[in-house]
DNA sequence: TTGACATTGTGTATCTTTGACACTATGGTC
DNA sequence: GACCATAGTGTCAAAGATACACAATGTCAA
């Protein structure tokens, strides 16, 4: 008997996953949803889903995103597609995989329905992943990690404004390495990304800091 | 009535297509096959189809570009995925591209049959492409462009053994721009990927050069 | 055989970029 | 007003990148 949507040849499914990553707690995170259902029933998963066959894959990737998390308007890219044959135990299932960077102010996640399923996880203590996805989350963090060192797409984790400290912070964790605070500032100001607004951010009992905004808050450049 | 192989949900058809670069006559040229059938009757396209159901997505593209280049064993690697909509008159149709890199000592393609319908084009004198086969197209130029920098991927234009003048040619060509010879032989040689073989290069009524091979021929390390 | 030719192969000096390093400025709190 | 905590600032040295010119070698022709 057939179904409703029938080829001459057979065709995969074709998904699309979400690796989405943020700063939180001082650490870089990843946000995992637990299975409901088979196969990998109960298992943490990247977010995302099965492509509808009118729908552009980037716009795939952001609405099951929005969906599943409630997360949208972030940076997204697209990573790397996977199409082992034996990935998926349902059948041949091809996953174009993107990944996501959200801003430390925009951690709120869906609902609190199903906010049971949707947390964010410390990238060094992840349960064990559906599917391939922790060679997709592997993937992400190889690539994040080398365009740190030639694009400005470390700003896509910061709020509206920030001071020239927090962004510090958020290369210190992603490079896991102390940084030279003069150094850091030299380099970061000569990018000419970023530009002061009127407001001191005054945190405790020190000197307050200037604060700081994107000049093209969607844009990610190439540097140097 | 239905085909065969009939689905829940209809699914898109899924393709790899290939950008396959080489040098040649001092310039860097994409091999095309020239359309038999509609869509795009005789436009000219990239190298590339329908992925079995049971092959990886990479021994797709490397099966397609034996079948109808005749070409194989040479650097290959995933460069995007296309899925807009609308990109296949045919309906839904997700691309998974590579691109390929052909050492100027492998440019003879499969037999004459139908040699005539594959063909290397110099890559600033293409022709219109079928599909969206020119955005693919630029986005490997960018990406090849950008590797060079920081990786040794120029070294898979080489045949087995080349001189340090014929490696400087390939970089010439491929940013478009002059070197200094002595300083592309210190930053070449420092990288420690090749070294000299016994035999020298003679062709011409001048001094013959050395000839050298690569370490790890397979291998594209990334570098500083 | 020797001189002209064409291309190979080599070193140094300068400039630019990167990295190391420590103290003063400012506002809050007691 | 003294103490505390973090913000903010400049210089010197090392390393890396760039500019630059001539001697070495084999072929060919006279």
């Amino acid at each position: 008997m057939c179904s409703q949507h029938c080829y001459q040849y057979p065709r995969p499914a074709v998904t699309t996953d979400v690796a989405v990553f943020t700063i939180r707690d001082q650490r870089l995170q990843l946000l995992l949803i637990q299975r409901a259902g088979e196969p990998y029933k109960n298992r943490w998963a990247l977010p995302g889903g099965f492509l509808d066959i009118e729908e552009g894959l980037e716009a795939c990737a952001k609405r099951e995103l929005a969906e599943e998390t409630g997360i949208s308007g972030v940076y997204l890219e697209q990573l790397y597609t996977f199409g082992s044959p034996n990935r998926d135990p349902r059948g041949r299932v091809i996953s174009v995989a993107y990944y996501a960077l959200v801003p430390s102010d925009r951690l709120q996640l869906k609902a609190a329905s199903d906010a049971a399923d949707v947390q964010w996880f410390a990238l060094d203590l992840l349960p064990p992943l559906a599917f391939d996805h922790q060679q997709i989350v592997t993937l992400a963090r190889r690539r994040l990690a080398a365009k740190l060192d030639y694009s400005t797409i470390a700003f896509q984790f910061m709020p509206k404004t920030f001071t020239l400290s927090e962004l510090q912070a958020v290369y210190e964790i992603l490079i896991n390495e102390r940084l030279d605070k003069r150094n850091f500032r030299k380099k970061i100001l000569a990018l000419k990304e970023i530009e002061a607004v009127a407001e001191l951010r005054r945190t405790g009992n020190h000197r307050p800091a200037r604060v700081y905004q994107l000049k093209n808050p969607e844009r990610v450049d190439i540097i140097k």
